[in-house]
DNA sequence: TTGTTTGTTGATCACCTGATCAATAGCCTG
DNA sequence: CAGGCTATTGATCAGGTGATCAACAAACAA
């Protein structure tokens, strides 16, 4: 309706990829502050210092756009879990180290994405194509480390699919649950563990403290 | 802007109270339809047979009218699975009654309104309150299960409240995922059930299909 | 220097949102 | 039948959303 004038000085002209990278982090940054449902086209432009137009120059669409966003953030934010936990060598150590860190809140910024994914995915095809991939993803890093815990010989053999399923959707619930009402999820790590340790035949406390 | 007419016959004088309940259950049936996010001014307004400025008159804001009608879905949920459970005597078959009928599908139609709170709460403030209230109740619902078997001396004393978030928290997670990824939960009750079943001192596959 | 390519913008459209308010229409009482 | 009380409405405001397009400006090529 009226936008009339952004008084903002004119963007310098640069090349179009690097534009579009801009714009793509800018979304990001964006995301990060105000969650995925701020992902708007003025949001974004006025983060990347740019006209709103030319967001919507260099993104396909909107939905896209956000969908893209997702994808950048939990696709880092996986990289950085795996690269953290597959530093460590001993298989159980490892386990242990993947659940501390996924409940640790240290990504605590990358969680209201998350949350906001699910509920948007239900109304942005393009969204919801994103989730179930990075879903898939994390599924398969958690398969990863617990199937080399087996191969190893340390743990037992087990449905690695069906716990690492298990797995993300405690940690999903208690992130979802934090956002609103935190604190009771704190020592959420004794119980997946003695569960995880029963399924894969650890001595008790070997993954709780 | 531009509301001109709604082509509508003027809807019939009824009684304040009659009326204002009316707007509360369209809100929820707009809701349980086209999600928390879909509970909008003219949607609801639509929905009742009504003009939209009566809506407005009715509820005191439209945050409060979504966090009412959270509130009123989430909590007629929970009676029903309550009395469904409370039915059954047997305290471990309870427990089991709790589980399968939160994990089998039966209430998908209050799922992404759950699902859609948590991602509106962040910027709802009426709406954050309710799903706190809401979330204690499940909470309370699950101890007391879990108590009533421990008291009757068929289960194990343990932390039911520990135990209450965690089964809470997987039941929610894996709401979450289904909605944009169904199927693979299909037999997590197995999973759960095994780690309750160590928890609460019950014999394997007591809980389990 | 010119001309062409390409990045950037302002203005605008159509549509949605919540909210307010004077004006209306209907029922009930006196 | 007249008047008052109250439910209901239309119109409108101010703001937000995604999207489009002709026009502009800057860099590069001839």
């Amino acid at each position: 309706m009226s936008t009339p004038q952004d008084d903002r000085p004119r963007a310098e002209r640069i090349p179009a990829a690097l534009r579009a990278e801009q714009i793509y982090e800018a979304a990001q940054s964006v995301a990060l502050e105000r969650g995925l449902a701020g992902v708007t086209l003025r949001a974004v432009a006025e983060r990347a210092g740019v006209a709103s137009a030319l967001v919507a120059h260099y993104a396909p669409s909107m939905s896209e756009l956000v969908a893209d966003t997702f994808r950048a953030l939990a696709g880092r934010e996986l990289a950085e879990v795996r690269a953290h936990v597959l530093a460590v060598r001993d298989p159980v150590a490892r386990l242990r180290t993947l659940l501390t860190t996924m409940l640790d809140g240290t990504r605590n910024d990358v969680t209201p994405v998350w949350v906001d994914a699910w509920g948007l995915g239900r109304r942005n095809a393009d969204l919801a194509e994103a989730i179930t991939e990075e879903m898939t993803e994390w599924h398969a890093a958690v398969v990863e480390v617990l199937d080399a815990g087996i191969d190893a010989g340390v743990m037992t053999p087990a449905d690695t699919d069906l716990i690492a399923s298990q797995v993300l959707a405690m940690i999903d619930g208690l992130n979802a649950h934090e956002m609103v009402d935190y604190g009771r999820g704190a020592s959420s790590l004794r119980l997946i563990g003695r569960a995880l340790e029963l399924e894969l035949g650890l001595a008790d406390g070997t993954l709780g403290q």
